[in-house]
DNA sequence: TGGTGCATTTCGCCC
DNA sequence: GGGCGAAGTGCACCA
């Protein structure tokens, strides 16, 4: 990996324009050919590209460096080379390993039912009809049989209003064709259920079910409930 | 911005759990205290953290760092520190000027209207009766009157099956709640409107626009026009 | 290879 | 400061 810290000014051009006056900035460039400009604040980059073609020329005796890909180029005019520097990384990266993801959340509840209960001291029964469950509408989560409905279980680590609608698009193309013979009613179920998503779900009869954050460190479970 | 190369494992505690074992990466500290780690490949760092806290300790003649922020922890423990550059970037960023974004798309729309017809040689005249048209199910990007129906525009650079619901949404809303006396369409105008998308719209009686990729560089423009 | 959806999304705008 | 939605989103997964 090179770094090289410039006063330099950058155009892009491709899915969008992009303009950067002059500034000294660093300029990293890794070994799959990807580039990414970076200031001294945040974490995402100002200018970058990926897996791109290099090639550097001289205008008005300053050195200019292009990366090109497909339909995309970042010219950087290259004012000043302060420093460059080339750091020899790990060739084989076995990448992170994630833990509280989504599709893992998912899983875990599919096999903890019990935690869609809406009160703690509820004994309803709930049984996994499937997961990826196909509505017509693209597949739920979750499809879940309690004693009086069957419940259209959508997870979100945050689950904002746009989720509220997913789920009432799901439970709608459901009850419109029936597999079963109980009423298909909706629940959202994530770490995070804005507050707007929570009014929302009301209004609509969906069932929110705010999960904590260690919900995969103990088996018993507190969590707050709003039944629509 | 410091960036140090080190032979590393790497534990993160937060919004999730990540995990990274030995290796060596890149990890780069800026000015307002965010830390990055960087592999040789892709834009996004491995592991990251904004604004926290360093602190560095001693466990089994390791150094041992550690980066907080409220409620997360990014633990490194240096197996050997092999490069450490300091590079002096600008303190002060005028930062990026973006071109062609949607709010931009929007604004040339709005004085634009013709792009909105559905042939070349169409003659309709539309004329806006506001931007960002409140519907009770948030405000729509343009509201535009034409010659039979009146339209509510969605405008996206990239145009998914979600927002061709969004739309749905926003004319039902209108529709029930009339406030002209003619009948509301929708209509999904973008620079990429997905097959699924197309698709979809159709079938929801919904037109999409697509527009080129030079929009905004010419008067006269071609575009490509299914109509719902 | 392209479509779809998650992300420790990040970031900026408006309230 | 919190909510909301765009992003040159990136990225992994799956058809």
């Amino acid at each position: 990996m090179r770094i090289v810290s410039a006063d330099c000014s950058i155009i892009y051009t491709g899915r969008g324009n992009t303009t950067l006056n002059r500034g000294v900035r660093a300029i990293v460039i890794k070994g799959d050919g990807s580039v990414a400009v970076h200031s001294n604040e945040g974490i995402k980059p100002l200018n970058y590209m990926k897996a791109a073609v290099f090639s550097e020329t001289e205008e008005d005796k300053l050195s200019v460096w292009t990366f090109d890909s497909r339909g995309e180029s970042l010219r950087i005019v290259i004012h000043e080379l302060l420093n460059d520097v080339m750091l020899e990384l790990s060739q084989e990266e076995e990448g992170l390993i994630r833990d509280g993801t989504e599709p893992q959340l998912q899983a875990w509840l599919a096999s903890n039912l019990w935690a869609l209960r809406p009160q703690e001291h509820d004994e309803e029964e709930f049984t996994l009809i499937g997961k990826e469950f196909p509505t017509g509408h693209g597949p739920v989560d979750l499809f879940v049989g309690g004693t009086e409905f069957d419940w259209a279980v959508e997870v979100k680590r945050v689950a904002t209003m746009s989720a509220v609608y997913q789920v009432k698009r799901y439970v709608d193309a459901l009850n419109a064709e029936p597999t079963g013979d109980k009423l298909v009613k909706g629940m959202l179920v994530a770490l995070d259920v804005r507050p707007r998503a929570v009014e929302l779900a009301e209004k609509r009869g969906i069932r929110t079910v705010t999960l904590p954050a260690d919900w995969n460190s103990k088996d018993t479970v507190a969590k707050e409930i709003k039944e629509g």
